[in-house]
DNA sequence: CGCGGGTTTGAATCATGTCAAGTTAAGTGG
DNA sequence: CCACTTAACTTGACATGATTCAAACCCGCG
């Protein structure tokens, strides 16, 4: 395909982007989207790797195209607690403020597609779709954020872990959207992030797996490859 | 003062509303204004009050005038987890979603202006400024989501109830806002509210407070009014 | 005065944390 | 291909912070 010089073109790089008609890009008209794709910059970040550190004020929101992104406070102490995980193709950083005191870092591999905080503060104030679709998104992650405020303060550790799982295969696997009893998905998280997500210890967490495995609830592959056979059984251990 | 019929004055509620400027109403006009005005209602609610419930949907919005509202979710067995607090003057409402299961009570006796639902939806359409304000909105209570999923998971006992206090001061006591390192405040929640609210039981949440009490970190009147001489000591209890 | 809701206090129990020791799995270099 | 290293995970024994259950207390109110 040759690359038009036309405004009315789909850019080379989005035609083919997965996350062009689902996440925010979908709100942007031809002109619009040729504008952020041409100061966008895709790129690819190891498992570990930070994304955007505490004070360290990033001047980069992203689009993810793949993997998954976890959000974590620390403590002054070292104590850390994730405070949400984000999937493709979620949009990632906090408009209108660069200290938001939260770390993101690549809990796998991920690659980006990343835009100057300019130019998408630009765009959103002359496209109200584009903020409505941010609006939206924030939206969903209170309640997300919301859900899991009861899971930390309600919920016994088993319970925890059932709803995470519940939590991870609905984001990640594709079966899931339709009303599959069974479901089969890697864990994007160690052990270690489980605990830091479920304000749990690493200990617990391995307990009430080798638990759940034991009473057949679940098996598990490689430490992380995880099988449901039964979603109903496990959605009854998650004590919604 | 007489009720103007022209559509430049300020609509005689709104004119004395103590939510004029902050709040969702300083994004509008004064078209905009009287056009909500004449469809607003304003109403008391006393303590205890149920302001929405669960699946059932109620088609109002509202501004909070004065008064604290708890926002809580419930599982099924009957534990509950207050998920958020709203002050004066925060837009009480989950726009583009009749079903959020979430619930909202009266923590203290309350007075609201509730909108049609669908009078602020529209508006919405039309005024890129008013949803910006509700977006933000919605990033702030997902910043303090956030925060409290660090106390739910990661603080102590002790540490949750210094964080709690804090939190009710810098809302509630106008002179919080000067760098003032003292304060006094009625605690707007009952012991069982604040368990709710930190995963806790009101037994711990009573030994707890009586522990700041004898340590001198606060003092206690009636049961509800917290007195901190140094707040600097408060925050060193609340662990960040 | 007694009643009832909210609160405090005490003693026993339990879930989860802590500490310490294995086990597994994946390199890495000889 | 085999030691050797290292990180992640599991398992066990013990300690402890928070819950549970029970009782007492406080205070406004009929």
């Amino acid at each position: 395909m040759e690359k038009e010089p036309t405004s009315y073109a789909i850019p080379v790089l989005c035609a083919s982007c997965k996350g062009r008609n689902r996440g925010v890009c979908g709100a942007l008209d031809h002109d619009q989207l040729a504008e952020l794709a041409g100061a966008s910059c895709r790129s690819a970040a190891g498992s570990g790797a930070a994304l955007l550190w505490e004070a360290e004020r990033v001047d980069n929101y992203a689009n993810i195209l793949s993997g998954v992104v976890k959000l974590s406070k620390t403590l002054s102490d070292g104590r850390q607690q994730i405070v949400g995980l984000q999937f493709s193709p979620d949009f990632l950083g906090r408009p209108f403020r660069s200290d938001s005191a939260i770390n993101a870092q690549a809990a796998t591999d991920v690659t980006l597609c990343s835009f100057p905080k300019a130019a998408v503060e630009r765009m959103l104030r002359e496209s109200p779709e584009l903020e409505r679709r941010l609006y939206n998104q924030a939206l969903d992650e209170l309640d997300e954020a919301r859900d899991w405020m009861v899971t930390l303060g309600r919920k016994t550790a088993s319970e925890k872990i059932a709803s995470l799982l519940l939590m991870i295969a609905h984001h990640t696997d594709p079966s899931m959207t339709k009303g599959q009893n069974a479901s089969r998905f890697d864990l994007p998280l160690s052990r270690a992030d489980i605990a830091d997500f479920l304000g749990l210890t690493v200990e617990t967490v391995s307990r009430q797996l080798t638990r759940l495995r034991d009473d057949k609830v679940i098996s598990i592959e490689n430490n992380r490859q995880i099988v449901v056979p039964d979603l109903r059984r496990l959605k009854a251990r998650a004590g919604n």
